[in-house]
Parts: C-alpha cells; structure tokens; sequence
DNA sequence: TGGGGTGATATTTTT
DNA sequence: TATCACCCCA
C-alpha cells in the first residue's frame, strides 16, 4: 500500500471483515481510500478483479476513478466494474433481460421521452391537456426513486393536482413502456431490486458475481438504490460506502441521507471511520465552514482540519444592486489575478441558481476573459440528436412506438398529422406496435392509398435497417441511415443560417464517431447496446474543461466534488441562499449543506458578496444579507472591501460587528 | 411553415 | 421582467 496515506485512510484501505462507513469530510481524499482499496483489494489480498464493483454517480467520476485505479495498478484490471448506478443497472437488466420481459433490443428512455409518453397517455387516456407531464413524469419518477410501485402510491395523499394525475397515469405508463420493450432511468435501478426480489436463485447468481461493493457519495443515494446494495451485499461483509452527511445537497431529488444512519441498523457490525484531515483548504475557511455546518444536528460529529496554514480572512462584498456585484466581483477577480499572476482557471464564480449567471458573463465578456459556464443544454437535449438517436431506437428496437412518432415524419414523408392519427388508432385497435401496423393489410380500410404507399415505403426500409443491424452491421448502419433520409440537406433546409446547419451537422458527426468507437469497445450486444450505453453517457462533459485556462462559472450544486484556488460565492443573500422556497418549506439545512458545499470549494481565498438590492420577476426587492453569514466567525471575516457602498451609519455597526445592527439599517434604508 | 401573439412560470439536475 | 412553449393565422 502506497504510504502517502494518513492512518484514517490505511485503516479504510484496509478494513476488510465488515461493512464500512468512511465519513470522509470535503477535500479529505475520499476517491483516494476507495481507489487505493481497490488496488489493495486486488493487490494485497489477491481479490479476483471481476468480483469487485464500484459505483459512483456520475460518468465523469466513474471515468476519474478508473483513470486512478489504471495508474496505481498499471493498467485497470480485466473485469473490474467501475460504473455510475444506472450502468451497473444497465448490465444487470441486459443480462436478465428476459426475466423481466424484455426482449433483446430494448430500449432506455430519458426524462424527455418519458415526458412525452405520459403527455400522450393523458391527453389520450384521460383527456388531459397533457401541459403537466413534465412535471407528472418527475413525480413518478420521485415515487420510482422512493421504491413506490402504482399499487403502494394508491395508499398515498392525492392532494394536489400533480399527484393526482400521476397517480392515474403511473401503472399505465409503466405498461407503455414495457408494450414498446422500453425502461426509464429509474427502471436501471428499480427493476432489478424487483428482480432481485422475486427470484433469489437470479440476486444469488449476482451475489456470487459482485463480492465487494464500494460506493462513491453515499450520502446521495435514493431508497432504491440503498435497496440495490442491501440486495447485492446480503449477509455477505463486502461492502465500503463513503459518504459526508455535511454534503448531502440532493435530498430534493430523492437522495436519501438517512441512508447512513440506517447502514448502522441494517448491518450491525458497521465499522465508522473518519476522514478529517483536510488536504484542500486553508485552516481559516475550515474554521468558518465548521462554524457554519455545526448549526446542522449531526448523527456523527466530525471536524475539519488542515495543516496548510491559517491563511486570508474570508472577504465580504456588498454592493448597491446585482449588476454593481457582477461589476465589482470581476473587478476584484482581474485585479486579483494581475496581483498575484494566477491563472484564470484558478478562480470560480458560485451561486445558487443558474439565472444569475448571466450578469457574471456578461461582465466576464466585456473584460473579455474566458470563462467556462456548467449547466448548458446537454448533448443529447439537441433535437439533431434527439432525431438520429430516435430512428436508431426504431431499428434496434421496432416496438419502440415512441421513437417512431417522433421520426416518422422527420424529414418531410407526406406522412401528416392525420394519417399518423389514424395509423395509431389503427394499432390499437390491433394490439399491434406501429411498426408493424404498416403491415396489416386491413389498414388500407383506414387510410387514403397514397398515405398506406408512404407509411409501408417508411416502414419497409426501417425493417430493411433492421434486419442490417441484427445481422451485425453497426456503424456502417448508422451512417447509411442518416444519408438515406437526407438529414444533412433536411437541416440546411430547416436552419435560418448556414452555420446552424453545419454545427447541428457537425452533432450529428460527432454522435457517429462516439457510436463507432463504442462499437469497437463494445463486444455484446451489438448497435442496440451501444445505443443504450450512449443514452446513459453524456459527452458533454468532456475532461478537458479545466485544462483550458478559464474562469468557472457554475452553480453550488455543480461544484461539488472540485476545488478552485479562489472562489467567490456571490448572492449570499436571503431568499437566495437560503432559497425563498426552502425558507417556506422549512428546509434550511440543506440550504446550509449548500453553503457548505460552497465554502470548502475554496482552498486559498474566499470570497462572499450580496446585494442591496435585486431585481426579481421585474420587481426591485430589497435584500438582506444571509443568515449564514452570521454563523461565520467575525473575526475572519473582512468587511473591509474597498468601496463597499456603505453609510457611515452601517460603517458603525459593521465596525461593532454586528450584523444584526447592520441588517437592521438595511431593513430601514 | 414560420412568425408573432399569448399565457404560464420563475431552485438545484444526473442518469 | 425574461423566457419559453404552444397555438393560430396568413
């Protein structure tokens, strides 16, 4: 075992007999104990690679850990399973497909596609207008994350309108999606915990698969997913979770941080450790975000230290109004880089909801520095994307009706609105997908000639694809489909500007190059696997970001898990951090957890700032300061900004250091 | 078929 | 107030 580990971690490095919990608090090298483990586990006690899994959250993290299990070992080991949740899902439900109905081939739906089939199930079904299924498809979604099936949610309160129409629509939907041999996100985890369940001869097989388990952000685990470890862990000891209760900021999305407590109950020989040792920050922002966190009740309580020096007072700004803050915050960031010579990839610019980005850009623009906005739209959100993905669908899937609405019209077939209608009341009426409804040769009873010769032209060819793809062919596939339907000229047609059609082009390029080289890596399960695979990937986050020489701009969410020389968190304002919301619902300690977050990004300099005043929805509001600012230590705060706007009155109170005077002036003001 | 008028909405977001 | 999705009309 390498020795540049503290004694906490060697202990969770090599801590073996039981199930562990590592607290390991911000920045105390908590992906190093679960790589270095791996490596031990493998290494030292002669652990088979392809009876280890790690599981983490996202692709990029999964993608860092493998990297850093490559370096230690020297190259990453043949079998070992290093994947987000929903990829170990994936490869549970591939393989158990036909345990759980589904035929080879099978599709995985997004949150969009989702959302348009619960759209057309109320409109169809219930005669909704359909104008909630997003929001509909998000509490199903929460109902799946809570391990909720249809029957359970019946027992449920049905107060308010959104819960109501997902009542109605969530076993209907669940049907849908099985008629079109399709899954959603939630299903990855949610059905093979059901699996699982029902056929233990099926959960004993993965159990003798998977004999360890370590798990990256424990904390942010949702009840399915613990249900999905507990069943894959069993009575058998393998298990490593880390996990910082103190940065669970994800409780809204059905994240679960009881999780932690309950691994205590669930498996009583839980070994605790703590990592907190920080090795990120400077001692006096630790002190300040233990200060704050320690307004939070804690189950286990843990502290902070570091021995990189006490460091800066942690600055705070005020400004007249938010355009004065973007102002002054890139002021203070340039003049600040021309001081100390840094790089701009050495700042970043934190706040708690995405539209207050814009006034930063605008200000990061005008000085013309570089800056790298997290949060746009994702890859796969581009309709270009959307389009390719969707004819793919239908060729490795041809009961996937969704994909086909979506494509059978685009590009341009005489294929309208009226003969779609028909064709789908047409398979109803025959139990049939619609794909196959082309065929029947009754339909021409319900459709004009010339629609019956586009629609069975269309279909004809779609099964001409997919008997290529089911032949083997892959790649070749793909690029002959995206010609035959003239999707290159489709788009120049369809863009105002050239330049929009040659970089919707060029997605759509780029989309074939990802799928030619999963399909070189990819050795089971043909196009339809590889498609599956690039539904759970986004290429969005591309590693090279923080290589280029750029300022970050990103929300408190995205931030965490990375770190920055100096940050400012801006809009430390009420009713923004805390969020309006979360004040109403009571909810202030995530918002706490949030700032938290914020804090430890940082490991030299800090900085807060807030506004007087803001616009909102149109209407100028006046601000007060966070009240987490008043959970800081005063005597490492330093107000002394210059040109702070300030009157002498509050220059008074400040200087007395009381924000409860200084609020009270700014409430009066 | 596309542009403009209309109305709803306004935290955080990964897979 | 700003944005976005949707609908209707030319």
């Amino acid at each position: 075992m390498s020795l540049d580990l503290n004694l906490p971690q060697q202990e969770a490095v090599r801590h073996t007999g039981t199930p562990l919990l590592v607290l390991a608090g911000a920045g105390s090298g908590k992906t190093r104990v679960i790589t270095q483990k791996i490596a031990y586990l493998i290494g030292e006690r002669g652990m088979p690679a392809r009876h280890i899994a790690a599981v983490t959250f996202t692709n990029k993290a999964a993608r860092e850990m493998k990297a850093r299990v490559g370096r230690l070992l020297g190259q990453t080991p043949e079998g070992l399973r290093i994947s987000t949740f929903h990829a170990l899902g994936l490869d549970i439900i591939r393989r158990e497909a036909r345990h759980l109905g589904l035929r080879p081939g099978f599709s995985i739906y997004d949150n969009q596609d989702s959302a348009n089939l619960i759209r057309d199930l109320m409109c169809r079904s219930f005669g909704d207008d359909g104008k909630q299924a997003e929001r509909t498809q998000w509490r199903i979604s929460a109902w799946k994350n809570d391990f909720l099936q249809p029957e359970q949610v019946l027992l449920e309160d049905k107060s308010d309108a959104i819960s109501a129409a997902a009542m109605r629509v969530y076993a209907d939907y669940n049907r849908h999606l099985r008629t079109c041999n399709a899954v959603d996100f939630d299903d990855l985890i949610m059905l093979p915990v059901l699996l699982f369940r029902e056929q233990p001869e099926i959960l004993d097989k993965w159990r003798s698969r998977i004999r360890y388990l370590l798990i990256d952000e424990y904390q942010d685990t949702n009840a399915t997913q613990y249900e999905l470890v507990r069943a894959l862990v069993g009575e058998r000891q393998g298990l490593t979770v880390v996990g910082d209760d103190d940065q669970s900021i994800y409780a809204w999305r059905g994240a679960c941080p009881e999780n932690l407590a309950r691994l205590q109950t669930d498996f009583p020989d839980l070994r605790v450790i703590k990592l907190e040792q920080n090795y990120r920050s400077m001692g006096r922002i630790l002190k300040a975000a233990n200060a704050l966190i320690g307004n939070n009740p804690h189950v286990y309580e843990k502290r902070l230290w570091s021995d990189l020096g006490y460091g800066d007072p942690i600055r705070v700004i005020r400004t007249a109004n938010e355009e004065d803050e973007a102002e002054r915050i890139v002021a203070e960031l340039l003049h600040h880089r021309f001081q100390k010579g840094s790089r701009f990839g050495d700042y970043a610019i934190l706040y708690r909801g995405n539209h207050q980005s814009r006034l930063f850009e605008k200000q990061l623009a005008l000085h013309n520095v570089p800056y790298y906005l997290s949060g746009g739209t994702s890859f796969f959100a581009y309709s270009e994307i959307k389009d390719i993905m969707a004819y793919l669908r239908l060729v490795t899937n041809p009961e996937d009706d969704n994909a086909f609405l979506r494509i059978v019209n685009t590009p341009r077939r005489e294929i309208g609105p009226t003969s779609v209608e028909a064709l789908v009341r047409f398979a109803a009426s025959r139990h049939s997908h619609l794909l196959n409804a082309c065929f029947d040769n009754a339909i021409h009873s319900e459709l004009k000639t010339r629609a019956v010769n586009s629609i069975q032209a269309f279909a004809n060819w779609v099964v001409d694809m997919s008997q290529r793809v089911a032949a083997g062919e892959s790649v070749e596939v793909v690029r002959d489909i995206i010609r035959d339907i003239g999707y290159e000229t489709w788009l120049i047609d369809n863009c105002k500007e050239r330049e929009d059609a040659e970089r919707r082009m060029g997605n759509v390029n780029d989309l074939v190059e990802w799928i030619s080289r999963l399909s070189r890596e990819q050795k089971e399960g043909g196009l339809g696997e590889v498609i599956r695979r690039l539904t759970l990937l986004d290429m969005l986050d591309r590693d090279d970001d923080n290589a280029r020489d750029q300022v970050s701009l990103m929300t408190l969410h995205a931030a965490k898990g990375l770190e920055f020389d100096c940050v400012f968190l801006v809009g430390f304002e009420e009713n923004l951090l805390p969020h309006r919301a979360s004040i109403e619902e009571g909810n202030i300690e995530e918002e706490r957890r949030l700032a938290y977050v914020g804090l430890t990004r940082a490991r030299r300099e800090l900085t807060l700032s807030f506004a007087a005043r803001r616009k909102r929805h149109g209407e100028i509001v006046e601000c007060e300061p966070s009240r987490f600012l008043d959970e800081l230590p005063a005597d490492d705060l330093d107000w002394s900004g210059r040109d702070n706007n300030l009157s002498d009155e509050e220059k008074k109170a400040r200087g007395r250091g009381h924000l409860a005077g200084l609020r009270k002036l700014l409430a009066t003001e």
